[in-house]
DNA sequence: AAGTGGTCTAGACCACGCG
DNA sequence: GCGTGGTCTAGACCACTTC
């Protein structure tokens, strides 16, 4: 590996050195400008090449690994991993509705309830509060295409966010939990598979035989307080989780 | 937040500082030294009293944020989040094995096929190869008490792994592959809820209207060779996936 | 204005893989 | 022995929050 296929960065933009370095790297390893299994320069070289310190090139393949593009070999240099065909998703904080926005795909939510009730006991554990406690309960549907994909079921604390039923119809649940300064820092999260009550099934439009994906999540803030549970079920013919592990 | 804590670090060591550091950090967490929603020292005040340079220092504090740990918020401080109780379960690319082993639960693994088949259809697109090429088909059950929890089946290129019935028996996959070279760096995965085929209902002695956790991973190593190709089938009764979201 | 985290540098020493 | 990535330092400037 000789040729360095990448321009200089810009030390007065804004962007941060490091960040401007790592989507050079990226988009040069995704156009195939580094073939998958070859070394690239090494860190000295590629430093000196790009005009910034050896620290700073170093945090830009950092972020490259963590997303799987490249590996590290001590005593040998540094590798491209990934095919460049496949753009992988990694699973994060943002929710359903951004996921296929993403997509290009138009989702319609519907809000079918909206009101203060008090606590069930599944959720008042993972909230950390007596059940019975008022709390305020969302209940929405999620359809692409006229077909629902997904009935969602948030519970959050009093006082943790306020909203309508047309402002959730229009904006995604993350959204404006961001915006009323309640936005999600750590989650915890659960994956399992289910038959739906009947209930379920009728609002999903799938057999009573027909299984769901349930994700159950309970969210906090940068404080550390709970600031929402939600158990959302997906109909499993329609929808799958993707996600992209990488070793430590 | 004026006392510290904490230990001084051994420079002597062959630990690396940043990494003395997190876990001291991480232990004083979780021993409620430091109590959650509080601020911890300034990285100024912490790297001085610790005896280590800020980047040093602020390594170890990039380590414990991504573990979900702590959160910074500039201009103010860094900030405790997590409650000491839960231990954090990530997502990670070790298998079933290494998790009920880690939970001292000992599993029992029977394997039910080992031999070289022509790749199925469905195999073939994920390790980029032509349907009908040789490869060696893998089939394990594991029980946990008597009861089954999950039906493995794992597909290899040729050449990737050479193993006996008695040593998977043994051992898990992950081990052997490790052993053996084919140690996966980067994986993408899909998780899926399904209704079982007769068969596997009658392997997993469940109904056939109880559903399953399929869970489809292709494994590369770290030179971008696909390794692996594999479909888990568990019990959704019996098992679940948990996982730790954290913002970047 | 003072204090916090965010970024960046130049230089250093080490452990490892390979010839 | 040489080149690679892994760690570490001391010091600097900036952007942001709070008072």
């Amino acid at each position: 590996m000789t040729a360095a296929p990448l321009a200089a960065v810009d030390k007065n933009s804004p962007v941060p050195l490091y960040h401007q370095v790592e989507s050079q790297l990226e988009q040069a390893i995704r156009d195939g400008r580094y073939a998958t299994g070859t070394l690239i320069e090494s860190e000295f070289e590629l430093a000196r090449s790009l005009g910034v310190s050896r620290l700073t090139l170093r945090r830009a393949i950092d972020g490259l690994v963590s997303k799987g593009l490249l590996v590290r070999e001590r005593g040998v240099g540094t590798r491209v991993v990934s095919p460049k065909v496949t753009r992988s998703l990694v699973a994060r904080l943002t929710g359903l509705h951004e996921d296929l926005v993403r997509d290009g795909i138009a989702p319609v939510t519907e809000v079918l309830r909206l009101e203060e009730v008090g606590c069930p006991e599944a959720s008042a554990h993972h909230l950390g509060i007596e059940p019975g406690e008022p709390v305020l309960l969302l209940e929405r549907r999620r359809s692409v295409h006229d077909q629902p994909i997904a009935l969602m079921w948030n519970i959050f604390p009093l006082g943790t966010i306020e909203s309508t039923v047309e402002e959730l119809t229009a904006k995604s649940l993350y959204q404006v939990m961001r915006e009323q300064g309640a936005e999600p820092r750590v989650a915890n999260q659960t994956i399992a598979a289910e038959l739906p009550t009947a209930e379920d099934a009728e609002l999903l439009d799938i057999e009573p035989s027909s299984p769901v994906l349930m994700l159950e999540r309970t969210s906090f803030n940068g404080n550390g307080r709970c600031i929402e549970h939600s158990r959302t079920r997906y109909v499993a013919d329609r929808y799958s989780f993707e996600m992209r592990l990488v070793t430590s």
